[in-house]
DNA sequence: CGGCTGATTCGCT
DNA sequence: GCGAATCAGCCGC
């Protein structure tokens, strides 16, 4: 029995508590037909009118507009933003919030539960296989491709299994690689169960 | 159109 | 701890 997150789970404007609940549900992919899944254990939020480290903002002038590659941003939640980064790595985002406000949710990071030996091929059997937000994309099969999917539909989502990290096992933390965004590199918006606490998760 | 840069990862020092 | 890999987006000329 398992519960596919709803359209108002993710048109919320609260991006940072999204990127908090999130902990704990299931991201499943079916690319190929080939299903792959595991438990977020970290995210990090981004709000787009407020916040220079988010791509919609453009953190020199602090303005914030869509362009072609956030437009995804910009449109109704519960989709994904899938970009490029660096030239090589594929990073996975939830879209939330209303359209017109451009605010996202990157998965850094899964507990695998599902598909473990596709996962393993698609990392080239590498030991590492859903820690980081590159190696996230990699396991689940999601490229750039993918981008601006309906979590509701048969490629992509998230469900909600009851799983609840207990509060105090729950850290925040500055966002990761985020430095040039000024103060906002300061917020605490990255979140993770910490790696102590996940005897649940096996 | 040229140049710079990044929400990263991995391997080598 | 450092730097290469690798390229689309974005800015400025």
């Amino acid at each position: 029995m398992s519960n596919l997150l709803p359209p108002s789970f993710y048109e919320r404007d609260d991006v940072v508590r999204i990127a908090r609940e999130l902990l704990g549900m299931r991201c499943v992919s079916r690319v190929g037909g080939v299903p792959t899944a595991g438990e977020i254990v970290e995210t990090e939020a981004y709000r787009g009118h407020d916040d220079r480290a988010c791509h919609a903002c453009d953190r020199r002038t602090g303005q914030t507009r869509p362009t072609p590659r956030t437009a995804t941003m910009f449109g109704p939640a519960g989709r994904a933003y899938v970009y490029l980064c660096y030239g090589i790595h594929h990073l996975l985002n939830v879209v939330t919030n209303r359209a017109g406000r451009a605010d996202a949710v990157l998965i850094r990071g899964l507990y695998p539960a599902e598909g473990l030996d596709v996962m393993r091929e698609r990392r080239n059997h590498q030991p590492n296989l859903t820690t980081g937000p590159g190696n996230v994309t990699q396991a689940l099969g999601i490229t750039t491709a993918h981008n601006g999917l309906d979590l509701r539909g048969d490629t992509l989502w998230i469900e909600d299994r009851g799983l609840r990290p207990p509060p105090e096992t729950i850290r925040a933390a500055p966002r990761v690689g985020v430095d040039y965004a000024g103060e906002d590199a300061l917020r605490p918006w990255r979140f993770r169960i910490d790696p102590a606490a996940m005897t649940d998760f096996s």
